[in-house]
DNA sequence: TCACCCCCATTGTGATCACAAATTTGGCGC
DNA sequence: GCGCCAAATTTGTGATCACAATGGGGGTGA
């Protein structure tokens, strides 16, 4: 999966397509997706410094594709760059919060919104097993599986919109709360409240367009709450 | 120390308002500044290729910054890069349209609000000014000044907010519908409409929230109106 | 006249190197 | 020991080159 020879070359598959590194990807697009996807799934700490080379070593290639993939990450604000140009995974502050909950209000509801006349009853099976295995991964004590399944569940609706534009605003949101919802993680086997994706789904079988948003700003509501609550004190 | 030359440069050409390239910059960043100025005032048309050597000839450095930017560009979503890898600016398409509409009108309100209890007086004069700036823009049929200034006067107050990740959310927005406001320039002269940027700039001087949001949102209707219409067709 | 195909210029990708700034480290002086 | 300065390392930036794929242009054949 990594090529670090200069002499083997070779991308027979003009076709992209699944997350297989270096299978008619670009080299920078394949780093691009593992970093996200680690990003996403808590893979990386708050504050943790990410340099080109060290990432390069870990993964196997030079620094330029891993330069490219880094530069993405950072206009989607999912990395930052500081003065000193030194690269980091940007911590949370107070203000930064409100404005990605207030975000998430304002853009996912629309979303989900848009995408129920879309919904088959096939996609709506999907998604109601992508929320079985993500009660799965809190039982196993699965962080990381957790995380992934809470993504799919949301964006595997949310495609469905065909609002592409809006997918990428919501998409960069994520990938700027992704590394404090690992944090926020033990919180989620004790609570005895409401499960807004089972509410979610219920309405997307009625046809609930309603409820469908509801159940989402919900949903919002409380994950939102778990994380301020840990990251920031319940206080403060 | 710019450039040490394998190749003599010519003196960087076409750069309309004054982004002095290189003052404490690094190259890829006057080029981005340069190019995403270019692109909210029209520079490009929709559809327009851009290559990464062209537009080194044509700023005098080589392809390396040049490709920075432009990448940087494309994850903003302001420029597009195709299967076969050409990059080109973005067309709009109706869905991005209603998408684009939709996001404004639930993003640039709140920041518009946010924004109105820390504006200072003298804030509001510059604001004021601008709009002037953008009065003569309009006599004098200046689009591109037409079209930075209305980016100022929206930004300098959004900017008030201190909400930097809604503000990027929202300069993404922009940029994406940038090169069509040229497009709908001719209308503006002859509209008999009620200016929405005066009925904003008393709201400011009232501290009404309430008319300030309003006032945004109707300006942002009237003027993807313009766009709408002008590029969509009236029909359709 | 038109369709097809081959050749070549163009384009983005990735590797490698040089460089400057920032950081870290080591050691010297007090 | 402690603080401070200089050497060494690390890091992002920019240039240059090689390469494969794409696209355009021109020529050939029916």
């Amino acid at each position: 999966m990594k090529q670090q020879e200069p002499s083997p070359r070779k991308a027979p598959s003009p076709v992209p397509s699944g997350i297989a590194p270096g299978l008619g990807l670009t080299t920078h697009e394949s780093v691009y997706r593992q970093l996200r996807d680690r990003i996403l799934c808590g893979g990386f700490a708050p504050g943790e410094a990410v340099t080109l080379r060290g990432i390069a070593d870990e993964l196997g290639v030079s620094p330029m594709p891993i330069r490219d993939a880094v530069r993405r990450l950072i206009a989607e604000r999912a990395l930052e760059m500081r003065d000193n140009r030194r690269v980091l995974v940007p911590p949370m502050t107070r203000t930064k919060f409100t404005q990605i909950l207030f975000a998430r209000k304002a853009l996912e509801p629309e979303l989900a919104g848009l995408a129920l006349s879309r919904l088959t009853p096939k996609a709506i099976s999907k998604i109601e097993a992508i929320d079985d295995g993500l009660g799965r991964s809190v039982s196993a004590g699965d962080p990381q599986g957790y995380m992934r399944g809470n993504y799919q569940f949301h964006f595997t609706l949310y495609e469905r919109a065909a609002a592409e534009m809006l997918l990428a605003l919501v998409a960069s949101v994520w990938l700027q709360f992704g590394p404090f919802m690992r944090m926020a993680y033990g919180r989620l086997g004790t609570s005895d409240l409401t499960d807004f994706h089972e509410v979610a789904i219920s309405a997307m079988k009625d046809r609930n367009e309603t409820a469908l948003r509801r159940a989402i700003t919900d949903d919002i509501e409380q994950g939102m709450g778990y994380i301020g609550d840990t990251v920031l004190g319940r206080r403060q």
